[in-house]
DNA sequence: CCTAAAAACGACCAGACGGTCTGAATAATG
DNA sequence: CATTATTCAGACCGTCTGGTCGTTTTTAGG
């Protein structure tokens, strides 16, 4: 990797974490600035505009984290067990908090609803999101044609309850500064798997 | 009402909505000029600052929620069919649509979680997620007193399933711009109360 | 209709904003 | 070690930011 790249990564990473905590109206080049270390001249070698920035920190929190998700299903099996690691995954992911400032899709799908001020942003983050719903999907899927989970199964009410459910105890667990909330939602998720989605 | 009392209310109002909309970064004052039709000046007369609009929009969303959600329950009287509607009415709220934005608190929630920003309108969005918590703990009691729910329900768990799925599922819905993500959580919430809770 | 008070205007300000560009420092290459 | 390409500094620009303030207009009461 060459002097050039490192520092191109090294930006994406302190912006990722940037964006994430303060937004990205909320936070300022000068920011980015004092957190890599660098002057205007040093990062717009790198990038075209703070836009282009946030995009290519988007994808590196993205990356990051579906590496993580993937690294916690690895040499799993069983679609459900995939399934339900996925889930828990998620308290850890969060207490680990590589990244400061909570879940990067939700914080991004929020701030760009408004899809006037940064189309393509808003347009990562539904991605993202359509990614997981099919995602989860997939596994139950799977793991209704492994025979490990029931076949009528809704398998759409699933996916929604359980991204709708993790995404608002991430933001309450940051806000309430307690993640005993992520905890008890995990939990209710696992309830509903072992009682109305397992085959016995 | 009085000329400014009645202009007062119309900046909050015009301001609500932009602020949930854009965000509190992502709101210029010359939005707000815009959307009043007023100049710096005119604004200025009755409030000190940006941050002063902001509090006070945020009061005025969260008095009008509140409305909403009293009249939705009025003439009901049992605490377990208060907690159903209180549920439902999350989904005719939001197809109002009488702010444009989504949740005003969810909205507020994450884009002030980075505390440095604005610590007021942050203790106001968890304020605002503690009264729900209360609520919703508040009718459960009440429904356990009257005899229409389980003793052993555990009442801070459904709380907090309820606020995060629903607060979650806005969110989504409002990106997808697919209520059916709200219906299913809300469902779902349904269901757990009849299976779970009610005592038959 | 007159007048005092309230309300709104709009010019002005200093600083922050995102972004550009030239020249210097540094790194890679032969 | 020399040359060239890359990387970065930092001054600079126009625009937009939230906020102030003296002046004018509008409102409301007698």
């Amino acid at each position: 990797m060459s002097k050039g790249e490192r520092t191109r990564q090294m930006i994406i990473e302190q912006s990722a974490s940037l964006f994430n905590q303060k937004g990205y109206a909320g936070t300022a080049l000068d920011d980015i600035m004092t957190a890599t270390g660098l002057k205007k001249g040093g990062i717009y070698n790198h990038f075209s505009s703070k836009d282009d920035i946030a995009l290519s920190a988007f994808d590196y929190a993205m990356e990051r984290l579906n590496d993580f998700m993937s690294e916690a299903v690895a040499g799993i099996d069983s679609p459900l067990e995939r399934l339900i690691v996925f889930i828990k995954s998620f308290a850890i992911y969060h207490d680990d908090e590589w990244i400061d400032g909570g879940c990067p899709i939700l914080n991004t799908a929020i701030e760009q609803t408004d899809n006037k001020t940064n189309p393509a942003l808003r347009e990562k983050a539904l991605s993202a999101l359509k990614l997981w719903q099919h995602i989860i999907q997939r596994r139950l899927e799977k793991a209704i044609s492994a025979g490990e989970a029931r076949p009528d199964t809704d398998i759409q009410a699933f996916a929604t309850l359980a991204i709708s459910s993790l995404e608002g105890a991430v933001m309450l667990s940051r806000i309430y500064d307690d993640y005993s909330h992520l905890e008890r939602v995990i939990n209710h998720l696992l309830d509903v798997i072992e009682r109305d989605i397992r085959l016995t």
